[in-house]
DNA sequence: ACGTTAATTAACCGATCGGTTTCGCAGGCA
DNA sequence: TGCCTGCGAAACCGATCGGTTAATTAACGT
C-alpha cells in the first residue's frame, strides 16, 4: 500500500476506465455489462477491470460465472486527498501567487 | 480543453512528476531545479516538465536561457473536482452501500 | 448430455513511455 | 571573442499500453 497512487492515477488516465467508474457509481456491474457500452472486445474490458483492481479501485465478487464488480472509495479517497493538498492555489492563494509570479496579468 | 483529464492524470500518475508539482507549490522553479532532486538527466527532466506543461499543470516563462515553471491550479482543480464526485462513497453512503452489497460485513 | 454464456488467458500487434546519449543553440560572462 | 551553462531536439532502447483474435474454463439452462 505504500504508493498506490501510481496504479490510481494511471488508472484513472484512461477514459474507458473512468466510464466503468461512473457506472460502478451507480451501482454494482458484471464485466459484461461494463464493456457494453464501449466498442471494445470483452477481453479488452477484462484488462481495463484488472487494471481498476489493481489500483484497488474495484472490487470483484465471484457469482457463478458472473463477475460482480463494485466501487472500493479508499483509494479515489487517497488520491482526492492527494490533489485536496493544492486547493490552495485554487482558493485564497491563487491571486497572490499570480500577482507575485506574473504583475502584468493580474489584472 | 476537451478532454485534457486524461494527460492530467497520466501526469499525475509518474512519482517523478508528482515529487514536481509539489516542488513547485513551494514556488516557482527552472528545469534543472526541479531536475536535481531525481536521479535522472536533465533531458529526462525536460520530458516530464513537458508532460506536465501538456496537461496544462504547469506553466514556462522563458527567462533568458533559464526557464521558469510555475504551477497553473484549474486542471489540478478539475481532477480534484472528477474524484470530489465519489466523495459521497467514502461519507455518507458507504455504510449503505456496503449494507447492501454484503449484508455480513456490515458489521 | 449438450450447447450457450461469462469471463480469463495467451499470443500478438503497433503505439506510447521513460529513460539514455548526442548534438545544437542561444544566453550570460570573462 | 570565446567559453561555459541551461535547455530543447533527435535518435535510439527496452518496457509497457491498449487493443485484437483465438483458445480455454467453468457455470447455467434445457
Amino acid at each position: 500500500m505504500v504508493e498506490q497512487l501510481d496504479t490510481v492515477f494511471h488508472a484513472l488516465a484512461d477514459p474507458t476506465r473512468r466510464a466503468m467508474v461512473r457506472t460502478l457509481a451507480a451501482g454494482e456491474r458484471t464485466v459484461t455489462e461494463l464493456a457494453s457500452p464501449h466498442p471494445i472486445s470483452l477481453a479488452a474490458a477484462s484488462k481495463h477491470v484488472k487494471v481498476l483492481e489493481r489500483a484497488g479501485i474495484v472490487r470483484r465478487t465471484v457469482l457463478g460465472r458472473r463477475h460482480v464488480c463494485r466501487l472500493e472509495p479508499r483509494p479515489l479517497a487517497a488520491a482526492s486527498d492527494h490533489l485536496r493538498f493544492y486547493e490552495r492555489f485554487w482558493n485564497d492563494r491563487l491571486d497572490a501567487l499570480e500577482a507575485f509570479v506574473d504583475p502584468e496579468e493580474s489584472r
